[in-house]
Formats: C-alpha cells, sequence, structure tokens
DNA sequence: AGCACGCCGACT
DNA sequence: GTCGGCGTGCTC
C-alpha cells in the first residue's frame, strides 16, 4: 500500500501539501524532506503518513529526506497550535523553528599531525617544524610556532612526514554538574524552592507563578528548580526565557556558576554555526539547558521538561512583526502540550499572570522581603503643579535638592525618562508645522549627538534643517520636551562637577556596550546616570541611592488598556533599583498627577491594592483578563483599495454571541512607510472561539492584492 | 513567499 | 508587430 505524506512548508501557505511517499523511503513524522513546489524545490517537515493515492489527481512524489535530525512530534504538535492561536500560516512559526537546522554547518578544521616518517631531505627548517608538531593543530599555527613558513609545513605534508587530517570541532555540551552546591536559600526562598522542586518532580503539565519583589531572589530559587528538573530525569531538557537578549550574559554566568557549564545560547545576536551545534544538540537530546530570547521557544526539544519565563510581564516578549506571538502565552501552551512544568517569574507579574493565579490555574509562590540587608526605598511623589522646574527646565527644584544630597555624601543618582533623544518634537515657531517622517505619521525625535532628526518607528533619519521645511523661516525650529540627552544636558550644567552618563538605545546599542557603561557604573565612575528602560532591567548599582523619575506621567498619555498597569512595572522596576545594599534609598517621582492610582499605589508600594483596582476595572468593561481582544489591521498604499476592503470586512462581521466589532477606524499611526492604515478591535468573552471566529470572518472578504491584513491575538499596541 | 500567467503601453 | 509593466492567483 502506498503512503501520503502530508509536509509542512515554511511559508505562508493555509495548510500542510500532500506528497507521495516513493517506493522505500520509509519517511516517518518530523523527518525533513525536499518536495516540489511549482517549480522550486523546498525543505519541508512530514507531519502526517497514512495510506492512499492521490486519487483523482495525482500527488508529486517527496524528493528526498535529508539527513537532518527530525522534529519531534511535540514540536510539530506545538507548531499547529501556535499557527492556530495567532490566527496564522503555519509556515511561519515552521520556519522560526527550522531557522538554525538551515545555516551551514560547522566547517570541519584542517589540522596537521606527525606522521613518524621523516622526511627525505632533512633541513633545519623541517626538523624545527617536526619538533613543533606534537599535537593536531592546524598548519598555519604550526609554522608560526614553529617559526617556519607554511613552505615548509606544506613541504613537509607533501613527502608524508605530515598528514593532514579534518576534524569537526566536538559539538560539547557537558552534562550539568549537579553535585554542585547550591547558593544559600533564605526561608522564603527555600519554601518556594521545595514547592517547585516537588512540582517538577511530579511531572506532567505544571505551572506557576514565582512573585517576588525586586532583590528577592528569584534567580536563586528557580536555578533549584532548573536543579530539580535535570535531575529528576537524565534526559531532560530545561528552557530559560529572557525577555532582553542584553540579560542573557548575566544569567548564563549564574548558570555556569551553579552547575558548572555554558547553557546553549539562542537569541539573534548568536552567529549561524553556533545556532546551528545548538538546533542539533537540542534536537538530540545533547543539550540539556537553553537560556534565550522568545525564538528559543520554537526549538525542537527532544525532551522538555521545564520552561522557565523570567520577568514574564515584560512587553519584549511580544512579538510585533511577522508572525505575531507572545511567548509568555506560548511557553504556557508549549509546556502543556509537552507535559512540563513552566515557572513565570516577576516583580510586578502582569494581570493576566495574576488573574490565573488567583483563580488557581498556576500555583502562587511569593517570596516575602528582599534579600540580605536591602530595604525597599522610600518613594515620594512631588507634585508638578506645585512646584514646577523653571521653563526650559525639566527637574523640579525637589529632585535637584535631592541630587545635590546624594551627590554630596558621594552616592548616585539615576534618572529615569523613558525616551530616547534630546527632544520628542520639533516644531516651527513661525507656523506650527511639526517635524514628521515624509511617509509616516509620527513625530521626527531630535538627537543632538548626531545632530538628526529621527523617526523612532521606521528608522528614517535626517539632517536638522536650519530653515522649516514648511514656511521657510530661519532658526524657527524649536525642540519641544525632554529626553534622556536634553535631562543629561541639564544635569551637566547643575552639578558641573559630577560625572554623568547616557544609558539607552543610543549609547549602549550591544552587549559590550552594556557592560562597561554597567562595570563604570558599578566601580563609581558615573554620579548622575541618565537612562531609558534600557537600564531599569536587571542591573544592581551597590552605591546607587536615588532614582528619579523625570516624567511618571509619560506612559499614562494615550491611555490604552495597559497604561496603568505598564506605568506601574515599570516605574517598580525604575524605583526598585535604589539602595538594594546597605544603604537606604529613596525614589522621587514627578508627576501632573499625583492623585492618580497608579501613583498612589507606587508611592505606598501597595501593589495588592493597585492590581485590585485594576482588575476590578478591567472586570467591569470585560477587557482582559476578564475577556480577550484582538486587532485587525489592514495597511496599503491604495487609499481607495483600502477603504473598500475595509468596507467590505465590515460588512461581512458575523454574528457571535459575546463579540464585539469595533471599527474601522484610521489606526493611531494611520501612515507607515506610505501605508495608510485602518484597525478594527474585536472582544470576546473568554468563553467565545476567538480564533475560529477571525478566521471565519477575515475569509469572507476577497483582500485586494495591495492591501496586507495582518491579526493580532491579545494586542499589546494599538497603535 | 516566489513565480508564472495575463492583458495594456513604448520601442527596435 | 514585440518587450515588459506588475495585478491576480496558484503552489499538493
Amino acid at each position: 500500500m502506498s503512503r501520503i505524506a502530508s509536509v509542512l512548508i515554511p511559508m505562508p501557505l493555509p495548510e500542510a501539501f500532500d506528497y507521495a511517499e516513493p517506493e522505500g523511503m520509509a519517511l516517518a513524522p518530523g523527518d525533513q524532506v525536499v518536495v516540489p513546489l511549482g517549480p522550486r524545490r523546498m525543505t519541508g517537515v512530514v507531519t502526517e503518513l497514512r495510506d492512499g493515492t492521490g486519487g483523482n489527481r495525482p500527488l508529486k512524489p517527496v524528493l528526498e529526506r535529508r539527513d537532518e535530525p527530525a522534529l519531534p512530534a511535540k514540536t510539530v504538535e506545538f507548531i499547529q497550535w501556535a499557527a492556530r492561536y495567532s490566527v496564522d500560516a503555519p509556515g511561519w512559526p515552521l520556519a522560526i523553528a527550522l531557522r538554525g537546522s538551515r545555516a551551514p554547518k560547522p566547517r570541519p578544521e584542517r589540522l596537521v599531525v606527525a606522521t613518524g616518517v621523516l622526511p627525505a631531505r632533512q633541513t633545519p627548517a623541517r626538523a624545527k617544524a617536526l619538533a613543533a608538531a606534537t599535537a593536531p593543530m592546524a598548519p598555519a599555527a604550526l609554522a608560526q610556532a614553529a617559526g617556519v613558513s607554511s613552505g615548509v609545513v606544506k613541504g613537509l605534508i607533501d613527502e608524508g612526514a605530515l598528514e593532514l587530517r579534518l576534524s569537526v570541532p566536538a559539538v560539547d555540551y557537558p552534562e550539568p554538574d549537579l553535585a554542585r552546591p547550591p547558593q544559600k536559600l533564605n526561608d522564603s526562598q527555600a519554601a518556594a524552592s521545595a514547592a517547585l522542586a516537588g512540582m517538577v518532580e511530579a511531572g506532567g503539565y505544571q505551572a506557576a507563578l514565582l512573585d517576588g519583589v525586586t532583590g528577592s531572589g528569584k534567580t536563586e530559587v528557580y536555578l533549584e528548580t532548573v536543579a530539580a528538573a535535570l535531575a529528576a530525569d537524565p534526559q531532560a531538557q530545561v528552557l530559560v526565557l529572557l525577555p532582553e537578549i542584553a540579560l542573557t550574559q548575566a544569567v548564563i554566568a549564574r548558570f555556569e556558576a551553579r552547575f558548572g557549564v555554558t547553557p546553549a545560547e539562542w537569541h539573534s545576536g548568536v552567529t549561524p554555526p553556533r545556532r546551528r551545534r545548538a538546533w542539533e544538540a537540542v534536537a538530540t537530546g545533547r543539550c540539556r539547558i537553553v537560556v534565550g530570547a522568545r525564538s528559543a521557544l520554537f526549538l525542537p526539544f527532544a525532551k522538555l521538561r521545564l520552561i522557565v519565563v523570567d520577568e514574564e510581564h515584560d512587553g519584549s516578549y511580544k512579538q510585533e512583526e511577522g508572525f505575531i506571538y507572545h511567548a509568555r502565552d506560548l511557553a504556557v501552551a508549549r509546556a502543556w502540550i509537552e507535559g512540563a512544568s513552566v515557572v513565570l517569574a516577576s516583580a510586578t507579574p502582569s494581570l493576566e499572570t495574576l488573574w490565573n493565579a488567583e483563580t488557581g490555574r498556576y500555583r502562587w509562590l511569593r517570596l516575602a522581603s528582599r534579600h540580605g540587608a536591602a530595604q525597599l526605598p522610600d518613594v515620594s511623589l512631588i507634585d508638578m503643579r506645585e512646584t514646577p522646574p523653571e521653563s526650559g527646565k525639566w527637574l523640579s527644584p525637589a529632585l535637584v535638592k535631592a541630587m545635590a544630597e546624594t551627590f554630596g555624601r558621594g552616592e548616585q543618582t539615576l534618572l529615569f525618562l523613558n525616551r530616547r533623544g534630546y527632544a520628542p518634537l520639533v516644531l516651527c515657531r513661525a507656523c506650527g508645522e511639526r517635524m514628521t517622517a515624509p511617509d509616516t505619521d509620527s513625530w521626527l525625535v531630535e538627537h543632538r549627538y548626531t545632530g538628526k532628526l529621527v523617526c523612532h518607528l521606521t528608522g528614517f533619519s535626517m539632517p536638522k534643517p536650519k530653515a522649516c521645511p514648511h514656511c521657510g523661516a530661519p532658526d524657527s525650529l524649536v525642540s519641544i520636551g525632554p529626553g534622556v540627552e536634553r535631562v543629561e544636558e541639564e544635569a551637566r550644567e547643575l552639578f558641573p562637577e559630577a560625572r554623568v552618563a547616557v544609558f539607552s538605545s543610543d549609547t549602549v546599542f550591544d552587549a559590550e556596550a552594556a557592560r562597561t557603561l554597567v562595570a563604570a557604573m558599578g566601580a563609581g565612575e558615573i554620579d548622575i546616570l541618565v537612562a531609558t528602560q534600557a537600564a531599569a532591567k536587571g542591573h544592581n548599582f551597590p552605591n546607587l541611592t536615588l532614582v528619579g523619575v523625570v516624567d511618571a506621567d509619560l506612559g499614562l498619555r494615550g491611555g490604552d488598556l495597559r497604561a496603568a498597569e505598564r506605568t506601574y512595572q515599570l516605574l517598580a522596576q525604575a524605583t526598585g533599583r535604589a539602595g538594594r545594599h546597605e544603604r537606604p534609598g529613596r525614589a522621587l517621582l514627578q508627576t501632573y498627577l499625583p492623585e492618580h492610582t497608579v501613583m498612589q499605589a507606587l508611592k505606598a508600594q501597595d501593589r495588592d491594592g493597585f492590581v485590585a483596582a485594576e482588575m476590578a476595572e478591567r472586570e467591569l468593561a470585560k477587557l482582559p483578563p476578564y475577556g480577550r481582544l484582538a486587532a485587525i489591521i489592514a495597511s496599503g498604499p491604495d487609499a481607495d483599495a483600502l477603504e473598500g476592503y475595509v468596507r467590505a470586512l465590515a460588512a461581512a462581521t458575523p454574528n457571535a454571541e459575546g463579540v464585539e466589532v469595533y471599527g474601522p477606524a484610521d489606526a493611531p499611526l494611520g501612515l507607515v512607510r506610505g501605508r495608510r492604515r485602518k484597525r478594527f478591535l474585536v472582544r470576546a468573552d473568554r468563553n467565545v472561539d476567538l480564533q475560529g471566529f477571525l478566521a471565519a470572518w477575515r475569509a469572507r472578504a476577497r483582500i485586494p492584492s495591495s492591501v496586507r491584513v495582518v491579526v493580532d491575538v491579545d494586542p499589546y499596541s494599538f497603535l
């Protein structure tokens, strides 16, 4: 009986395609195969094999099976689940999963070894070279070590005195050493650690929230959970997800200290040959620990037993382009599919996760206090309506006074402002024109270091013009509002003798630059650090005792669903930077809304109170986590085609119980890269099959070729 | 996503 | 009369 192979191809096709299995190929699900697709040859993955033939229309045959590790069945299942969840083609998550298996294999090294054969003609140079050839080494290295030219080595190879060997670098992910002593845990940590160890030892799907304020020692706790998972099963694999590449080095160092081995690292900065090595080792079960960014979730784990999602509330887990997904949510799904445990860790968990913990879906482990001697900082609000800074300045008298005291004691200040550049807006004093990018509806941000106006959305940049491009008035452009560069300027004017530095993605563009700046801060070589959220995450500065939040209201403007939640999380994290060691710290928040729930909660350090108030509002509005949201964004350069499509889609809205559709409306960012954008927002009750609704709805209207339609389930950005 | 097939303008 | 523009649709 001949068989049909369903093959998933890493392209936006709606489903797996069927091919005939050639006689004797003996395919299995998960195999990587080459198949014809139209005129092309594509690599795909077998999802299913069943008896039969193409019937009326004969199937094309599978061309070959690739000599690569197969994708484990649960990985394939996860890919298909993720595609359905995101209402997108399964080819997209498959493409992410195969990234790494397609990279070139590490090239074999050419090494020379002495054969014992003596050359027909011995010379002094040849003798030196042979004497130096004590171990296999690269020809160039041997020539250098012996102090001879490479021609000498080549001559010895030709004469048979040296032999050339090809050696594939060892794929070495040594076994973690579980016998090493763990760090000492306090009572609270020990209790959480024991509960989590019990969870992973019990096996099967389990989920937990590891909830503890900044500095309470979550990492030590989950390191022991990892140890327990690895000890429970000699083949068990563990995945640790981090929101940002910048944090991987620090976490990897913690794993090295605990287990004596370096885990596999997986993120966009890892070179293709290393990815390849890690991918194969993960697929074959030879690598036990992976530390990575969100895309690591799609790796083909042979036996995944534990996923840790660190800083689970972090917005960077939401992938907003291409295949849209939330890595924290998919991590829980993957754990479910794999029958594994998942631990979500955060000092300020998302409302979704807290809701799951409150309703008993997740086990809830709270770490009570700060580790060691450190105290939580004292947080107070500066009412900017009562004590505003001078016009054109951004630091209020109260904050400046605190900075002076801190500087006087030889301690450090962090000025937090989540805004890159010098000024977020440049406008013309003469005609009122606001500077925007030519093809995008967003203000150009002034960067003084580079003298440029930059679109933070698309990367467009231009030199700052001398005259207004709209009315031609000379020297009429004024910078409105502050960015970190402008606050740095003000800090330098106020404290000319202080050492001031800026930490933003413009000054710290890679891991190396981050290490340098963090080291300088740790060594006390900086007095005042002006920083965006790039510095708010993860770094500890022992001598930092004052955190000043320049514009605490920044995230509340625009007011989307999660504005209050995000602001609370970000500012709690930023203020938590103060006083992590023996010295007490304080945080000052500059706000025009001191009575706002978020500000009051930050001042009182009452996370539970804030969460309760925010939950109540969400429940009333039936918004997440009490309901579900999705967005449909249509865009295109042709306004008429876009308008026509959006009208047709609106007319085709299915009637469904428990679902409301809002829109179409111009997206807040109505024009990006020359494409007009329209949005629908869908709200659904939790018991509704939202994905089914969206897929059925989208299928009801023909999409013109110039229009692109994106479905965003559980949107985080409302632009 | 590619890639081919299709039907309307400026070229040897 | 042909080369080529990219709109439309298909790929098991």
